[in-house]
DNA sequence: CAGTGGTCTAGACCACTGC
DNA sequence: CAGTGGTCTAGACCACTGT
């Protein structure tokens, strides 16, 4: 019977935790291939009987998998090493004009580049006053259309976004509407004669909340990038903020940047 | 004997693990205020009596608030409410040529900015053979001169940075000296006549591994940012790629699209 | 020293999966 | 059904902190 286990032990005198090493080694199994992305770690029954420990030690060395993304247990199954889901690649030019020309929003485009099936569900519109982080983005204090939304690819959602737009703007326009149309609520705001000419990106990660855990059906061990983006129209009047929040492992964001 | 656990019970019929009832009680109390930042959590014992479990249930509890990154424990001290540390917001222009005008490289013109006192230590120089990743990015085949080194900020470690630079370029130049001189390792570049024109980014996110959690005294619950930026010249070839992994806390990139 | 968290043992019962 | 991971109990000894 060979295993990955095959001649692994622990040193119990060691300054490192046993269940520390029992992960360490786990770890390289995965690292350097002994062990493939889908693959079934041993059960903790054969972690127990090889390592010669309790199940809490057992445990305590998957947790550190698990907390670092690199697998996934499954309830009466097993844990298994986790596959990376496909990426989506965000260039620095997604959000510009000529994309939009073809009537077609932002992540659809770039969906179908990518092959995978877009599906935006959970639309909700509201007028609402203006939160205060949002009002310093926006330089303005009355109210603000909220469009909210979430994205998924194949079926795994991947990002939920929000966006706030002045009211004043917004109020009895497409944008107000679930479907706000072809080219998305950017066209839209063209037609309304804000052109716009640039945006600006914020990215920050961290670790998702419970709430956007359950959302974006997020595995353990995953941060979340938030991006807020706020769009900017040739008078140099900010008439949108997007607050997004994706899930880290299923996005690559690329920018170009001048060197003068 | 007021405390914040006043009034809070579990409900062992409830569908939810009581383990995951502690945590949303006690992330909860983080959440609005009622445990400030850097403020003590009760105790493991405290938590055990209160609640009438067994201390593998509030250890468990505890584990989530700190993989969630809103809590550190200190041995032989207690659990503590994290402070967030000082961000460090990262202009897009920042690579822009008038900042280096002045001699100094981008890393200490922005500390100098933020109010903190900059560091780099671990500074290593060697020559091999191009890691495949990078060999793509410069389009290079042959052995690259190679920079690593460590920032940090008031004597906390904020970021890892490895630069690869074709050894045909930077051999025999002070790009190979520990300290390449004032402006950085651009300014030598563009001595050499390698004038640069632009810039790619791409940031990715993801727990750090054990070796990056070390270097850079990560806490637990803390996603990192990997950036690697290619730095092209005015003849649209690759002269330098930057790989970098910055503790994901201590950051915010702020990226400027144009709209056409 | 008492109080804290870190590690570990040796069980128990449960819910889910696949045969 | 047997095998898996999920939850929980009730202890033990240790290392670190502050008084």
């Amino acid at each position: 019977m060979s295993s990955v286990l095959d001649g692994l032990a622990v040193d119990p005198a060691s300054d490192r935790a046993v269940f520390r090493q029992i992960a360490d080694q786990l770890r390289s199994a995965i690292q350097n291939g002994r062990l493939n992305e889908g693959e079934r770690l041993p059960s903790e029954a054969q972690l127990i009987d090889h390592y010669g420990v309790a199940r809490m030690t057992v445990r305590n060395a998957l947790q550190i998998l698990e907390t670092e993304g690199l697998t996934r247990a499954e309830h009466g199954r097993g844990v298994y090493v986790r596959k990376r889901p496909p990426v989506r690649r965000l260039a620095s030019d997604r959000f510009a004009r000529r994309h939009r020309k073809e009537g077609k929003a932002a992540f659809l485009v770039e969906s179908e580049q990518a092959g995978a099936r877009p599906d935006v569900d959970l639309i909700r519109v509201d007028e609402i006053p203006v939160p205060p982080e949002m009002g310093e983005r926006l330089k303005h204090s009355g109210p603000v259309v909220v469009r909210s939304r979430r994205y998924s690819l194949d079926g795994a959602p991947v990002e939920t976004a929000t966006s706030y737009i002045p009211a004043e703007i917004a109020r009895g326009t497409p944008i107000t509407d679930p479907n706000p149309g072809p080219g998305g609520i950017y066209a839209r705001l063209e037609e309304l004669g804000h052109t716009l000419e640039r945006f600006t990106e914020e990215v920050t990660s961290r670790m998702p909340t419970e709430a956007e855990a359950r959302l974006l059906k997020m595995m353990p061990g995953v941060p979340v990038f938030r991006l807020v983006r706020t769009a900017f129209d040739t008078e140099g009047r900010a008439v949108e903020v997007c607050d997004t929040v994706m899930s880290a492992d299923a996005y690559v964001l690329n920018y170009e940047l001048p060197a003068h």
